[in-house]
DNA sequence: TAGATTGTTAATCGATTAACAATC
DNA sequence: TAGATTGTTAATCGATTAACAATC
């Protein structure tokens, strides 16, 4: 008899797809939203734009808890705020970095992630060379720093960019430090206790799929 | 009647989580190998090693066409030539990268690919700051040249890592030169024909990923 | 031989797609 | 009202997991 799911408890997975569909719907919501010419739009246009079939439009949408008008569509404003806040966006979540190599520098200085809740604050690292200076805007600190600083401010997402030999020791320190989630863009597949994510960024394995598709259509035989 | 399968033409789909396992089954394999400890493994042990449970493992090795002996399990250097050969990583497969900024720079100085049978043979970027000088040890063109260069060496692979507002104007370009495979790493949904793949390295969707699993576990409720 | 492990066929599970009634 | 579009329930499809016979 009651209304709302508070103490129904059901806990819905949310498929991963779906979330990885979100940002994008979000991206060209956004861009809509600044031309300005259109307030509602449907399922339908925004499949045609984006090479998704209207139906999984639909279904995404609804895993988002937006709602539309029949005939109507979805008001582009609303749809905006409802990724917004299912993905959480509204409150920036704030982020360390370790590791200020070529990749950890390039994700340092990428500022677009604060649009998608993620704030990176600083970064560290051990190289004499980087510890006291800045890039991309953000200061690198010696890793020893690390626990006290994630400590004090509460910090729940580690980025992890260190060489793969350093990846389980720095992992190791992040969750000390009371670290909950860590984006791994090393190689090394990470011991962790089961109350820490890990969000494995395997960029070979997307090279393998482009490359072993790429092959397939240029020699389909043999 | 016939026994092998040249004329049957079963086109089977390889699936992307198969795919997308394969270079860490490898990985693992190159060190166990590298060790020098033991000539055969089983699946079961792959897995624990790898958290995978080991019918997957056994299905992932089947589709990479590799063969174990009953009992014995799998021999290491013949699962390794296995995937080398399944993903074609025998014979290198050359690249340009266009756009040398942070993330550009990160990509070509990452030699890894290398493993994973991708070569980066170049950069190209419009910053007179960059051009002609190395970085990661591989020459940055202007892509005034790019397409002369792409057409000359037979280049199929290009990887995108301009600005935004330069990525579809760049990926014509690839495309024009004769690239067939475009490993994208902007927010752009590229326009290709048919003929042309596209892969979307999408960060943001990563993120969003972690993150909401994150929020998902620190407040399941309210 | 006995037992462990592969290879293969079947069952399950979850995401995608389809169908259609509800509705503005 | 008529028609387009949402919301929801059902069907399909493909990947994962289970079961088990074959085999070294």
């Amino acid at each position: 008899m009651r209304e709302d799911k508070r103490d129904t408890q059901v806990i819905k997975p949310i498929p991963e797809p779906t979330l990885r569909r979100l940002p994008v719907y979000y991206q060209y919501l956004k861009k809509l939203h600044n031309e300005g010419k259109v307030d509602f739009i449907s399922a339908t246009q925004i499949g045609n734009d984006l090479n998704i079939i209207p139906i999984q439009v639909r279904k995404d949408l609804e895993i988002a808890e937006a709602t539309g008008k029949p005939k109507l569509g979805y008001s582009v404003t609303n749809l905006i705020k409802c990724i917004e806040e299912f993905l959480g966006w509204n409150n920036v979540t704030d982020a360390f970095l370790v590791g200020a190599g070529n990749l950890g520098s390039a994700l340092l200085g990428y500022n677009g992630f604060k649009e998608y809740g993620l704030n990176i604050i600083a970064g560290f690292d051990n190289d004499e060379n980087k510890v006291g200076k800045e890039i991309g805007g953000k200061m690198v600190f010696p890793i020893d720093k690390l626990p006290e600083m994630t400590r004090r401010m509460g910090i729940k997402i580690g980025i992890l960019t260190v060489p793969a030999p350093y990846a389980q020791e720095v992992a190791n320190i992040m969750i000390k430090a009371g670290i909950r989630a860590i984006w791994n863009f090393t190689h090394v597949k990470l011991n962790v206790p089961p109350n820490v994510i890990v969000q494995h960024e395997n960029l070979a394995a997307s090279l393998v799929v482009l490359s072993k598709r790429l092959r397939v259509m240029l020699k389909p035989d043999e």
